[in-house]
DNA sequence: TTGTATGCGTTATCAT
DNA sequence: ATGATAACGCATACAA
């Protein structure tokens, strides 16, 4: 593991001085066409790569994002990596790359990555409603954005999903094909425990909306699939009119329960569901449903993140919501 | 973002060199009771943290190890994200980082990040039989460990989950249950082209042992869900004796196959798979199930990998194989 | 348009 | 047991 060719190499095989061959790379002054074609060959003869710690040492730059990432989360394992690889897509297009940090080391992770000067900025993922790093991102000097909206998003970058909108699209929807009722099969216990702030405004959404449509609705966790499976037996063919589902969480297992009982979606009862496209389209009857878009939120947030880099700012206050949007299938009957 | 204390503020307030400061964080030395003290409280009421390109630059470990990962490919997100966490958390017991780089960069990636020193070693995932980076990481002087193996291991570092006995073991529970034949719901034929080796292995160790038994096995590529639905109205209930399934990508729309014909798991066919444990256990009926298990592998290529890495050395040539194990669920008769 | 020289914050080799 | 001091490879202010 001998060091490769330094800058030092290059600019002698080049016939010039070291920091010619520094501005070359930088291109922050101008170079004659003639010093620049030699260095350049000579970079590429020798196969020059130019040392990242030596680099982060003298400049003020890392080049690097650190991302931190909520792993053993109840959030979805393939909307989770379509996020992060979106952004590590996007970041090696600002020639940046990325360091992954787990959440589990908290705030503590946040020092380390800042205090060790890891990297240029930091992107927090799975942000609860009360988030200890976001009081603590407010009082560092160093860009920071969140996936995700803490209560009071005061002093932070913020950018996430609208699920307030999501929320509200589907009961809209539900409402609008007749139904009577809403019932939602919705997160475990203990994700609305561990106080994660989508789930508190996708339920704001629904809440919101059938308030405004007069529409009781009916809340189950996901693992109780048998109070969900006792509602289906009660409710949905009650006579006050049809009951609508809305799915979150627990998916499959909320079909295997409609399906048990002979229930087919679009037909007998309607279902919407706020899932990926993947999982919609793949079940058995292809659900009409809202889709949480990671890859959208994340170009967002690569987006605003690379262009104060740039500037050498720190990240601007304000919340990026990406728009909700209701794709119709064959989950519910034409209107 | 003005620069945080150097070890020369630490030194200046505990009242020492600043090479003693290093030496304190390294121990290569013997230290003082007295110095120690006042050292580490100097750290600690500074709030230092080790410039790390400085170190890099100065030493030769960068104290970050890259792991190239496969986003958009046929693995389960799940077993990838598992993977990744349990390796990332064997790194920081090692006080390591991890840097993400995605497999797109295919070769050059791999040269970016040693030509650079973005990394002490690297992890390749998702390796295909004839992989070019097998081939490239031969003759680099850099220690990366794969995880699957290539047509020709020699000279690598590999470690993966034994696929082949997977196969094997699958149909030999299914031959024990007086199967005549087997039928797999294997992978996509787009799986296949790509030349993933565990795809290889797996299909190798289903025939050895069908043919051992004189099974006649049955392959259907998932998205044919036809194929298998046909299959299924055709032979499972054959006079020639029982077909026994064996599930691998697709699971969901298998399922959902055999439900549509009435057929339920363990009492109309017996069903094993290929899969996560989650996966087994939430299915209608839970499935006897062979499953990778990602956290051990990754455990065993980061014992191996830091065990390297602090001798300095190379990784050594060598495939290590996770071994499988069948665990035994409603989807198979009792024996 | 280019070269010289200094500093970035460590590690590690000499000394003592 | 501890202090000086010289690299490490690059960026950049200052000269020319």
């Amino acid at each position: 593991m001998g060091r490769g060719p330094t800058s030092k190499d290059v600019a002698r095989l080049a016939g010039v001085s070291q920091s010619t061959v520094s501005y070359v790379m930088s291109g922050k002054r101008s170079i004659s066409a003639e010093t620049l074609r030699r260095v350049e060959e000579a970079m590429a003869t020798l196969n020059y790569q130019p040392h990242a710690g030596a680099r982060a040492l003298a400049g003020s730059r890392t080049n690097t994002i650190a991302i931190v990432m909520p792993f053993a989360s109840a959030y979805d394992a393939g909307q989770l990596m379509a996020f992060v690889e979106e952004f590590v897509l996007a970041a090696r297009r600002h020639d940046c790359d990325v360091l992954l940090v787990t959440a589990e080391e908290g705030i503590e992770g946040l020092r380390r990555i800042t205090g060790r000067s890891l990297c240029d900025a930091a992107v927090v993922m799975q942000v609860t409603a009360h988030d200890e790093r976001a009081e603590a991102a407010r009082h560092l000097d160093f860009p920071v954005m969140f996936i995700g909206v803490p209560e009071d998003p005061s002093g932070l970058a913020c950018a996430d999903f609208d699920f307030e909108s999501a929320g509200s699209l589907l009961v809209e929807e539900l409402a609008g094909l007749g139904s009577a009722r809403v019932s939602v099969l919705g997160w475990s216990a203990e994700s609305v425990a561990r106080d994660y702030n989508y789930i508190v405004r996708f339920s704001r959404g629904v809440r919101n909306a059938a308030q405004a449509r007069g529409l009781p609705v009916e809340w189950h966790p996901t693992p109780a699939e048998g109070s969900f499976a006792s509602s289906i037996d009660a409710g949905l063919h009650a006579d006050g009119g049809r009951t609508g589902v809305i799915m979150t969480s627990g998916l499959p297992a909320g079909m295997r329960a409609l399906a048990a009982r002979g229930l087919v979606p679009g037909r007998d009862v309607d279902v919407v569901a706020l899932c990926t496209e993947a999982e919609a389209e793949e079940q058995s009857v292809p659900l009409t449903a809202v889709s949480t878009q990671p890859r959208d939120v994340s170009r967002r947030v690569a987006g605003r993140l690379f262009s104060l880099i740039e500037q050498g700012r720190r990240a601007e206050e304000g919340v990026d919501v990406v728009p909700a949007e209701l794709v119709r299938r064959a989950s519910t009957r034409a209107g």
